[in-house]
DNA sequence: GATGAATGAGGTTTCATTCAT
DNA sequence: AATGAATGAAACCTCATTCAT
């Protein structure tokens, strides 16, 4: 194996002990020593693959951050031209994101709870990311509007916002291992679809 | 007045600048001495009215659990028989809550930011808080389907999550202040209700 | 005793302990648990009087200036008009300095020894020292010339720092102690005054 | 070329890559990892060559202290027996010396700086070597009052003292690079040999 | 009751040195 | 011989908490 590909490997081997450290631990009671023992190695040798601390918990974020995004990259926000269409798109995307939280629910919790309140620049990251998912959401919505399945009068940006909401909150299910099975899952996902798309008094 | 009720005074006091100062720097990241400072009180006092700094982020998160609570409890789950008067309820509940957090920000930012990743137990306490908020949720929806104004078929305990994750990120935009004037607000509450009760397609 | 006075007086304790602990195992091989030690406080304690271990040796450093500048000070260059006069001015500041330096071994090793390489900026200002001591014994020299009573060719830069590196030289001695009687003293302070106003070779 | 004298090569290259970095970060300031990287080499490369970081900086100046002793040894300090042969004898020193510290600054801010303080063996031997060259230079002074042209009354071991320390000025010019060219040089050979043999009120 | 000086556990980080490849 | 990954001792420093005044 060429040594770059080794060190890579090696950065993803401690990234992911730290991750699990971090979401069994949370990042603040969570010392250097706790991911190096975890892995059997000399904390010294943390820090010739990370900078620091918080350099490990922005590298575990970013590739969430990554993976979160590939699944939202799935799906093309304009390529569908009907409600039905839309709402498999939602559901493909809901499981998707499902699949991912619950396979490996540390992401879910870091995500969630430990990436929130690290520290000042991390909370504003976090809020960051969620305008930024909400642009995303938008994108499917305007295309909706455009396209005409969807009201003329949608207050996109605020439905966005909501949609995503409907969707954290979902997903904050798996923080607690309560979506773990397929059909827990999809009570999820058509429980979130049916309400995003006809609210609780629809039929 | 007497010394009893000049101790909650105080407390109150400590408490407010503690919550200011979390808002503002981040719970980790302030120190006892900070608060003492802004109040200009010494550091040591703060022991006499705490017993350590954990005590006062959980002092200040239960007056905000109290103060939610309340707007919750101005409410009567059963009360309502037909989908107008619930939805009716549900903006009365909105504005609340964003009466709430736009009047004092740093409840909001404590409330989502730092008590969420804390320590461990301050991220299960905010986990149960969730799950106990949707319970609430859950016996509005209740009511709806007993009363035969939602559908029967509606899961309940899906919905209420879905609910209160809109609601949720509705709020956020107070963190942010990006939800200040009364017409931001309305808008937030119609988008928000309009999604909960008629979905994106809906009418 | 007034609380500023006090804490000047800690400040005057752990300095001194540092100086001298700084003294006999060399500022790198210092630890401020070392210094701690030796005055019987918790380490922590040192944190309260100094910023960090670099910021005491400017301290102490400060203080060796200080009293180098006092003893340096105590004449007037422009005072005497005779070789006679500035003979006996140079032999009061050479013993000035003499007293100074066998009186507090540690401050001549300090001032000497652990300042020079401590770090960077500390052998920078260490030589911009070297450097001020130069402008001052050139004003007695400037003073001679002027008056008449010193060749009106001698050469004072070059000669102000040879005249101080034969001081230097001298209170080196001080360093390892074998200066340290009046005699011994006496016949360094005669030795470097007879060099230095009619060298090796005259009367 | 034989390995044995390929080693010794090897050797003073990184003692010459050690020397500059010495001089230019500082002896603590300066990691194994930046000698190894200015030569391009492993820095686990080091350890083949020197037993350890202690190590180099002895060779360094063993090395520094031979050209010195070179320097020195290149005169006879009983070969005079005039005033004038010793003052021809003290300016070839002296010229040697400048010569020597000035081709290579980094040689003399070892000297001068970084072996100081580096720790207290090195100081202690630092100290050592300014009592070996006062001895040296008392061996001329000796031959001056054996030969009768010195007067017999002179302090030998004080003024050995004082004229290294007036050496010692002169050269520390050299560190900070005010005695670059030729010219220079001889103004600062002339006045202090001036000094060393009239004094400053000589003629 | 109020204070703030004192404390030291605890955590981060560096880097000289070793040693398997 | 050369390398650089791994190591952990060792140092610095912070800050929540205690407690004598």
């Amino acid at each position: 194996m060429p040594p770059e590909e080794l060190t890579e490997r090696r950065r993803r081997e401690i990234a992911d002990a730290a991750a699990i450290t971090f979401a069994e631990q949370g990042y603040h009671a969570t010392g250097i020593a706790d991911i190096a023992r975890r892995l059997g190695i000399g904390h010294g040798t943390f820090y010739r693959y990370f900078k620091n601390k918080r350099d490990i918990l922005k590298f575990v974020l970013s590739e969430v951050t990554r993976r979160l995004g590939d699944v939202l990259a799935s799906e093309d926000p304009t390529a569908t031209t009907t409600v039905e269409e839309y709402r498999a798109q939602v559901v493909r995307i809901g499981e998707g994101l499902f699949e991912l939280f619950t396979s490996e629910p540390a992401i879910a919790r870091l995500f969630y709870v430990e990436s929130v309140g690290a520290d000042h620049e991390f909370s504003e990251q976090w809020l960051d990311a969620q305008a930024a998912y909400a642009t995303v959401t938008a994108r499917y919505l305007q295309n909706g509007v455009d396209r005409g399945f969807l009201p003329a009068d949608l207050d996109i940006e605020v439905s966005a916002r909501a949609v995503n909401g409907m969707i954290f909150a979902g997903l904050l299910a798996a923080v607690r291992g309560s979506a773990g099975d397929a059909a827990e899952r999809e009570r999820w996902v058509q429980g979130i679809t049916r309400l995003m798309f006809t609210g609780i008094a629809g039929g």
